[in-house]
RNA sequence: GCCCAGGUGGCGGAAUCGGUAUACGCAAAGGACUUAAAAUCCUUGGCUUGUAUAAGCUUGUGGGUUCGAGUCCCACCCUGGGCACCA
């Protein structure tokens, strides 16, 4: 019989159902070593699993049936993230209901993920949309209301027309929905928000505990952005007004030639002189009209209008202009900002624009010029000297907003808080949770800046459990990261009614060991995630202060013709078309020899094929019989050197020191998720038993060929582990292979012999040679000795079981 | 513009500490088997010169350190990613 994965796979994706797949259920509290493997779940659209979520599953995949063969206690979940917008985009494409679209979907995703062998611990899933779930979601809402982290207010929002929502600073890519790549515009509406920057220093503080790649880390830093500055106060010419402005550059104040408000400035209309009224007026009304990708578009020629206005710089009591423009931002800062075009880019290109003057104030070496007392000061220490001088605060600002939490949307977590006219906000009690998702015909987003709930007037109106009176209930709902931000802990505990998570569960689990996923999450979900994390630990939920210990980013796959997957190229693959053609053990296998896990690699439908050859030879090594095994002659079979060919033939001792090289490294590559490598060494263990004949090879080679197979080839390691070779056990349930390190060490290596640094001989040799030896050895070598000739041996350098160089 | 990562055969990639560059796979060529094809198995394979022994060159480019550099240092070029008026 020939490998048919097509009828093997079905067989022991049956077999592993088994009991609600008991082999790869953890108990709540490991008792042994243990493991906390985790996938970012899924959002299950409807285009099903694509080729990058096979690539993420299957490593953690393997390192879960790894660490299981080790012995470990391999906590190793899965759920579907399914809230939030694709869903509900896709739904209502196809006109059909959130709800009932996501069921399918998640059925679908389930089926897709069972159908490549992935040994998830079902019995642990989580859904956001349940009911049961989403109730935890509402309650750390509730907490953070109740500790002033959550608050509403009116703030300029990110909208997308085409979505009919708000969206967060997160979700705008280029000015654009991350979502749809709709243009996003600007609006004031009131909101809910979440205080995120209450958490700044420490989301910055403590990346410095986590073992993540460092660009990840480095994406968080800047996108918190804190800078360390001075507020400084100018005081307005013939008013009683000062504007204060924010600098981390206080050391540059007397090259300060003018200043500029944003164009949203409070008092930008106090302060402009009637001459001028009209044009800064209409550059405000230009201004706020354009979108903030067109306001902060770079490269753009600098705009702006004088005000009339005049202030005193506090350092030099010099008089100097008060602008207008667009460059200042009202979100950053004090929404001012002193003009230096000596020392700023920016300033001066806007001083060139409008021929302010530039006023140099730092010398290249680094000290003050034309700064009155602090004239030869190095610019670093003059900064708190000067700020003494002008009386300004230290100040330290983030780029960091607070976190825009409310959807305009009907398909996400119903905010649990009811707005009474006498009494304000009520939130619920937490017995009333879940506040449920009303089930409606219309929910399609009506664009009126609301959600679709809001039409629900039996849903909406209630009374205020304060006071009895009529009130509304909120309408919007919350943002897809949501459901996310805490799933890696209901994992751990997914059917407790009465708490979020036991802590002495969490205690044993968290925080997760190893977390795979794609590196587009750097700034969202993994913010977010770290956000509510913090506040968790902060009322005692959980014990732990980070949730991921170490993140790996797997590399995207990409097409064929080398560009990004997408439907309008066509250069999808399917995962469903590779596992019919070749099987999930192809399919696996090749996504992780394709190179290492990190890198973009391209797909290759050939290389598929290569490892379904691979497999084939794998299959006929254990299954067929000995008597149609290869014709090996004799003469037409290697494909080593000629010393290792004899070496083989004479000697089936090469053959077990092969074995236990191959255990080591296969061990070695797991551990450091070097996939590739241990693939590519598992294909010359089985080409080096390729070359001996077949009755030479005991069931240890073949055993142990399986075992290290299995956590990469799942199903195939199953049928032959229980087929071929008569094992009762499930093979995942075997122990992992170990070897020994004196076996596996070789006993000689190829002396390398240089003259002048380039090789002229190789020889083989004992290990641990001395050095005279080798020169014995070496110089006796007729390649050498042509070389040598009756030349002086200026020097001899010798590398102890690598080579030796003769330098003449 | 700034920051980060990376440039190795026709292709994906391998190569602890500076010590045999190109493992493994794909594609290619030749052979065996077959009526034939597919599949399978075997062999070859960086480039140049050469019948061959062999010699020279080769890890983006140019320098440097070293007996010895894919690996370390300097400069430059290219590709990918991130940030982008954050004062």
């Amino acid at each position: 019989m020939s490998y048919q994965p097509s009828k093997i796979e079905p067989k022991w994706q049956k077999f592993w159902a088994k009991n609600n797949y008991k082999n790869w259920h953890t108990s709540d509290k490991p008792k042994k070593k243990h493991i906390y493997i985790l996938d970012m779940f899924p959002y299950p659209s409807g285009e099903g699993l694509h080729v990058g979520h096979v690539e993420g599953y299957t490593a953690s995949d393997i390192l879960s049936r790894y660490y299981r063969m080790k012995g470990l206690e391999v906590l190793h979940p899965m759920g579907w993230d399914a809230f939030g917008l694709p869903a509900e985009n896709y739904a209502i494409q196809t006109k059909r209901n959130p709800k009932e679209v996501v069921k399918k979907n998640i059925k679908r995703f389930r089926k897709q993920l069972q159908e490549m062998g992935f040994s998830y611990d079902w019995q642990r899933e989580v859904d956001t949309t349940d009911p049961n779930y989403y109730k935890w979601t509402q309650w750390i809402f509730l907490q953070l209301y109740k500790k002033g982290l959550a608050y509403e207010a009116e703030v300029p929002v990110n909208w997308c027309p085409s979505c009919k929502t708000v969206l967060a600073d997160e979700e705008v890519v280029e000015g654009k929905c991350d979502r749809c790549g709709k243009e996003v515009t600007r609006k004031n509406l009131k909101q809910w928000v979440l205080r995120i920057t209450a958490m700044a220093d420490r989301l910055l503080e403590d990346l410095d505990l986590l073992d993540w790649p460092a660009r990840v880390k480095t994406m968080q830093k800047n996108w918190i952005g804190r800078s360390e500055g001075y507020d400084v106060e100018f005081k307005i010419v013939g008013q009683d007004e000062y504007l204060k402005t924010f600098t981390t550059r206080i050391d540059t104040i007397f090259g300060v030639t003018y200043l500029i408000l944003a164009p949203e400035h409070p008092l930008l209309e106090k302060i402009t002189e009637d001459s001028q009224r009209n044009e800064v007026q209409d550059y405000i009304k230009q201004a706020l009209q354009k979108s903030d990708f067109e306001r902060q578009s770079v490269n753009k020629e600098k705009t702006g209008v004088f005000t009339g206005a005049y202030v005193i710089n506090p350092a030099n009591r010099e008089r100097v202009p008060v602008w207008v423009s667009d460059y200042a931002l009202i979100s950053y800062g004090t929404g001012a900002v002193m003009g230096v075009p000596a020392h700023d880019e920016r300033d001066l290109a806007f001083a060139q624009q409008f021929y302010l003057p530039v006023k140099e104030v730092v010398a290249a070496n680094g000290t003050l010029i034309n700064s009155g007392p602090f004239d030869g000061m190095p610019y670093k220490r003059a900064q708190e000297k000067i700020a003494l001088y002008v009386g300004g605060t230290k100040t330290v600002r983030y780029k960091l907003r607070d976190w825009v939490f409310s959807r305009q949307r009907y398909w996400g977590e119903p905010i649990p808080i009811i707005k009474c006219e006498k009494c304000g906000l009520v939130p619920l009690k937490e017995s009333q949770l879940p506040l449920k998702l009303p089930e409606i015909k219309k929910y399609e987003p009506s664009g009126k800046n609301e959600s679709p709930l809001a039409d629900i007037v039996s849903w909406v109106n209630v009374k205020c459990p304060k006071c009895k009176g009529p009130a509304k209930r909120e309408t919007n709902t919350m943002p897809q990261w949501a459901g996310s931000c805490w799933y890696y802990l209901r994992f751990v505990d997914p059917k407790n009614k009465k708490k979020l998570i036991d802590i002495k569960k969490e205690k044993s689990w968290l925080p997760v060991d190893i977390y795979i996923g794609g590196v587009e999450h750097a700034v969202l979900h993994l913010l977010y995630a770290r956000f509510w994390h913090k506040f968790l630990y902060d009322i005692g939920v959980v014990s732990t202060i980070e949730p991921f210990s170490r993140l790996v980013n797997q590399g995207i796959i990409l097409g064929e013709d080398g560009e990004k997957m997408s439907k309008s190229r066509g250069n999808v693959i399917s995962p469903d078309s590779v596992i019919k053609k070749y099987g999930a053990d192809s399919l696996r296998m090749y996504e992780m020899f394709m190179g290492p896990l990190t890198f973009a690699k391209p797909w290759n439908t050939q290389g598929v094929i290569g490892i379904y050859r691979f497999l084939n030879r794998v299959w006929s090594l254990i299954n067929e019989e000995k008597d149609k095994s290869k014709k090996i002659k004799e003469k037409d079979v290697f494909k080593m050197t000629p010393e290792a060919k004899k070496k083989l033939k004479e000697n089936i001792e090469e053959l077990e020191k092969i074995r236990h090289q191959t255990i080591k490294k296969v061990t070695e590559d797991i551990e450091s998720m070097h996939f590739n490598t241990a693939i590519s060494s598992l294909m010359e263990y089985v080409n080096s038993l390729y070359q001996v004949p077949k009755e030479k090879i005991n069931k240890k080679h073949q055993e142990t060929l399986v075992l290290l197979l299995s956590p990469f080839a799942p199903h195939l390691a199953e049928e032959l582990w229980q087929g071929a070779l008569k094992h009762r056990k499930s093979v995942g349930q075997e122990k992992w292979p170990i070897y020994k390190a004196e076996i596996a060490e070789e006993k000689s290596f190829t002396l390398v012999v240089q003259v002048n640094s380039k090789v002229r001989d190789k020889i083989l040799v004992s290990k641990g040679i001395k050095e005279s030896e080798a020169k014995k050895i070496a110089k006796n070598s007729p390649q050498v000795k042509k070389y040598l000739k009756k030349q002086k041996i200026k020097k001899v350098v010798f590398v102890k079981d690598r080579l030796i160089n003769f330098v003449i």
